[in-house]
DNA sequence: ATAATTGTATTATATGTACTAATACAATTA
DNA sequence: TAATTGTATTAGTACATATAATACAATTAT
């Protein structure tokens, strides 16, 4: 698993951990029951501390979408049928707030679908 | 000026006074030369210190998009024009950012407009 | 003339978040 | 037996943010 860690961004690392496994399972790259990297093969590959990496895997296990078995590893969840309605939610809101904010700034409805194409 | 700031946005004061300030700009709402608050009188309404409030200045000074007079107050540029291109092209990118990642997600160009409507 | 207001500036302090460092333990696997 | 796993703890560092408490000079209002 390759992730890109941006340190230029505001969003801490073990939140741009989380995004990407996020995004992974939900494009299907992560399968359900799929073994992902140990904490500290992660965090060897990425240069950071485990602590980081277990950080972002606590957030995950939260959220129902991994699970860290002790001594095995840590693996997809075998269900994953909400994230994916979750995070297209979340896409389609902030694409409400962004053309709000554009309509605001005196562009029309059919400007903006014009650009979209 | 009235200014809400959201305590639980990861984003500092500061820089959500810069946000409301440019934004009231490009609306219209904040005209050129019209005098705004005092750095105290802004930090007293908002219930933060005059600290906070002279660092939203200097950025908006640095930007060129407001102006301090010392012993006389603060004023919006007489040139404002450039700062709305600005913002729209950013709404823009962030736009294509989300198209981009929900076309990801499998839903089609033709499903994302006609939510859009 | 006096008091209030303006922008500006400085120093010190507090706080929360993020991240790292250095370990340690028990259980499983090779 | 050695290596790997998840888990956990404690301590420390670094940084950004925000506040507190002042102070100064110039202008404005009373």
């Amino acid at each position: 698993m390759i992730i890109n860690i941006d340190y230029t961004k505001r969003c801490p690392i073990y939140e741009q951990i989380v995004t990407e496994i996020e995004r992974e399972i939900t494009l299907g790259i992560l399968k359900p029951n799929a073994q992902i990297p140990s904490v500290r093969t992660l965090a060897c590959d990425l240069g950071i501390n485990p602590n980081t990496v277990k950080k972002a895997y606590d957030i995950l296990e939260e959220k129902g979408l991994i699970i860290s078995k002790s001594t095995k590893g840590t693996f997809i969840s075998d269900d994953i049928s909400k994230i994916k309605d979750i995070k297209i939610t979340e896409l389609m809101t902030n694409l409400n707030d962004i053309i709000n904010e554009l309509l605001n700034y005196g562009l029309t409805k059919e400007e903006i679908i014009k650009k979209i194409k």
